[in-house]
Parts: structure tokens; sequence; C-alpha cells
DNA sequence: CCAAAAGTGTTACAATTACACCCATGA
DNA sequence: TCATGGGTGTAATTGTAACACTTTTGG
């Protein structure tokens, strides 16, 4: 329900028993917004990409005195006209300098002392961006892409927040095959499965893996063969379009 | 990032280039938090029952002129030092009496626009209660449990609510089994399935279904039978505790 | 004894896993 | 010609899907 009547659950004498005084209240249509109810929205986002073999994240050093020489995650508050989808876009946007990047909303963190200023609610995303076309000047902001593998304690709520993310784009690349957001426009499959060992932490069998992705029919052939590389050059496929 | 600096977004001269804007801002240490920038936070529950065959969901009818007729889902706004996973079962306790129910946070919506009232941003949670045993005084205010396949228009965008939220609960029976929450203690494998059909709106193979559900060893068989029936009487089951 | 649902096993099919050899390229 | 990774098929296993008859109870 979205009726907005904080006085339910301030009423002292009636707390006892909740379930009574919210039915007593249901017709009320009492709308108006206590200013004391209000939180402050913040959007983190957890930018995954894939350097080489490996899976990276882009972190920012805190600037918090409390959490000098921790990460965080890139995040910045949700304006009062924005949907937070958009705020995230803009964040990715700024800090990579990409567009139409994948982003997915994970989940919510309220618990109310995550943050030291106040209350601050940060709806988590995870964004797959190629890594070779994000425009980041690295040196001096404190800007940096981290292996995934080395991630410890951050700052905040950080790393619970991290972790969550994880866990649903391991299972993301499973279902819904989101790792080629991960890869320029044009990938052989090896680099393909690197993509996928990389996010699910294992090896796979390089036939069986072959043969599923060709089997789902979603690839290209481009006719095209990869480039400076010292052995056989593998082929060239793209995302296929929807219709 | 849980940096606190809303004048990122509010220097008209920068807008071109937020990218540059940002990478100034990075150590400032300005973690001020702008009143303009508050949302009012609330929390919405789809709240799912499972009667006889059909599934249902509890809904109110709205208090708003603007939606006069239409149903909407069980909310209400997150106390100011409430954590929201707090706030949904504060209203699932007011709202059926019961405690220790199954509950799981799904997606957060927060268009600008979605609530007439205000800047109103919700976090959706979907929960799975015994019917049975809620406590609700139906007459009188306008509660209601409503079958799932009766759903219609609603009030606000708790119709695009719904729709993600039983999508979520459709993908958790199948790999979480979650569908014990809508039962009893003690159940037979035949509500059992009609519980898994109903979620997942096909019919299944009885055999099969038993096969896979006793193969999971997550049933403990209570050497009892159904009462009151006027057929064969089946087996009574309870969920197996975690060792 | 009839109606209604419980209980049970086997076979076909699909999906997944494990595994080894030849091929094309650059150095 | 050598080192490196690309490219390919088959057999075993596992999981899923389809399917029919006997049993127990209440009326």
């Amino acid at each position: 329900m979205e009726k907005i009547n904080h006085k339910i659950t301030r009423q002292p004498e009636l707390h006892h028993d909740r379930h009574e005084v919210l039915l007593k209240n249901i017709n009320t249509h009492a709308i108006e917004i206590d200013h004391h109810m209000k939180v402050t929205l913040s959007v983190d986002c957890v930018i995954f990409g894939f350097d080489e073999h490996e899976l990276k994240i882009l972190l920012i050093r805190s600037d918090l005195d409390e959490y000098k020489n921790k990460w965080t995650l890139l995040g910045d508050l949700v304006d009062l006209n924005e949907d937070p989808d958009e705020a995230a876009y803009r964040i990715l946007n700024m800090r990579t300098g990409l567009k139409d990047v994948y982003l997915e909303q994970v989940h919510t963190f309220g618990r109310p002392h995550r943050h030291p200023a106040g209350r601050v609610v940060s709806i988590a995303y995870y964004s797959l961006v190629n890594i070779e076309k994000c425009k980041i000047t690295t040196q001096a902001h404190e800007l940096h892409w981290h292996p995934v593998k080395d991630i410890r304690q951050m700052a905040f709520d950080h790393r619970q927040i991290f972790d969550t993310c994880f866990r649903r784009l391991q299972q993301a690349v499973l279902e819904r095959h989101v790792g080629f957001n991960l890869l320029p426009a044009k990938f052989s499959l090896r680099r393909l499965q690197n993509v996928y060992e990389a996010i699910l932490g294992k090896e796979l069998d390089r036939r069986n893996f072959r043969k599923k992705i060709l089997a789902m029919d979603i690839l290209e052939d481009l006719d095209e063969l990869e480039a400076d590389v010292q052995h056989r050059p593998g082929k060239l496929y793209r995302f296929k379009k929807i219709n």
C-alpha cells in the first residue's frame, strides 16, 4: 500500500497492537509526507570489466577520513527528478565515458547506520563494460581497476554490495548469457570462454563450451580471423541482433 | 561511491562534461547531505497465500481519491531508524498477525512520478505465508485475498511491482523450493504439488514430481496420514530442519 | 462396490560430461 | 620445424519427460 501515513508507527500507546492500529487508519486518506521520514537516496555501481584473462571492477579511494585508504564503489546521489536507473547510467557515463552499457539493478541496502553521514539508502547496480573503451584517466584520481580476486575490505558496506552483485552476475552469465557485454563487438570463442571462466571462477571444457554457445544460435560468424596472434588465429563472431 | 556531494550535478556550467566534473570533485571530502535530495522511502509487500488450489495475494483498496476502486499492495513508509527489511516484517505482522514469515527483497521502484503525493521510492518484497494462519478481519477493511489469475489493474505502479515479484517467485520455487512456506508444517505431497502447479501455472506429472522432491532429501516422513478426506489419505511430511 | 485420489517403475529422450587428435599460424 | 592455441566428434552418464495400473479410504 502506498498510503503515506507516518503516524501509524508514531503513536506510542498503540505500539503494542499494530495490527489494529493500521486497520483503523486505512480509510483516513492521510497522504501528507512527513519530512522526518525522508532519506537520502544513492546509487552504487559495481562496474565489471574484463582485462585479458581477468575480471576487474572499477573502484575509487574513499574521500572520507573515516574510510581513508579503503576502496569504494562508484556512486552518487539520485537527483530529485531522476529515475534511479538513469542515475546509474549517469554515474557510469561520468566515470567511463561510455553509453549504452549493460546495467542491472540488484538490491537495495538501507541499514540505518550504514553511512556515517546520515541515513543514506543505496540502490546497487552492476554493470558490464568493454574495458578497452573506458576513458579513465587513471593517475591522480585514485580511480583504478581492481582484480575481483584481490578484493578484500572496502569502505561502508561496499564489500557486501560487491558480493551480492558478483553472485548475481554469476547467475546471470549462466541464465541470460550477459557475458558478451564485457567484450568488444567482434570476439573469438576463446575470449568468450575466458569471460565465462573468469566470472564462474572455474575452467570449462573447450569443446563443450563451443558446442553449447553455437547451439544457442546467438552468434554470427563474421568470416574474419583474429589478427596479431602468434598461433593459429580464431574465427571472429558477433552477438546476433534480435531479429 | 557513497560520497555525498550533491553539487556535482548542480553546477550548470559543467553539465556538458560530467566526466571531468566528477574527477575534479573526488577529493573534496564534501559529505554534507542536501535536504533537497531526500526522498520518501516506502516498502510494498506482495503477500502470497495458497488457498485450496489457488494462489492468492493480499490487497487493500486504495485510500486515494485518484485511485478509488483500485487495489494496492500492502505497504508503509520506512521509519527513520528502521531497516527496510524490518519495515517489511512490520507490515506483514501488522496485516497478517504472523511472525517468521518468508520474505525476500525483489526490486526498488523509483520513477520520479510514480506516486501522486510526491517523490516516493518503494522497495518491493514478496512474502509467502500460510493463509490459514493469517488473522485478517476481512469485512469493513477492504482487505482481501485476490486470486492471482484475476489480477488486472492496480493503483500506482503496483501492477508492475506485482508482475516483477510474481516472476521472481516462479524462479525461486524452482531454484530454491520456497513453496513450502505457503503450507502448514505438515502437508501431503499432493498439496505441495498443488503449490508448484499454482505458482508455475501448469500441471506437473505426479510421479516425476514425487521422485524429484523425495530425491532432494528435504522432507521428513511423519508416519501420519491426512484426515478428513473422502479418498485414500496421503502421507504427511514436514520440511527437514537444516541439520 | 463405487468414486476419488494415493502410491509406484520403466523406458525414451535430452542434456551434460569426459576425453584426444589434427590444423593453421608466427617465429 | 616447432610451439601455441584453434578446431572438431563420440561415447558414457545423468537428468528429464512420458506414461498405466493397483491400493486405500469414505460413502
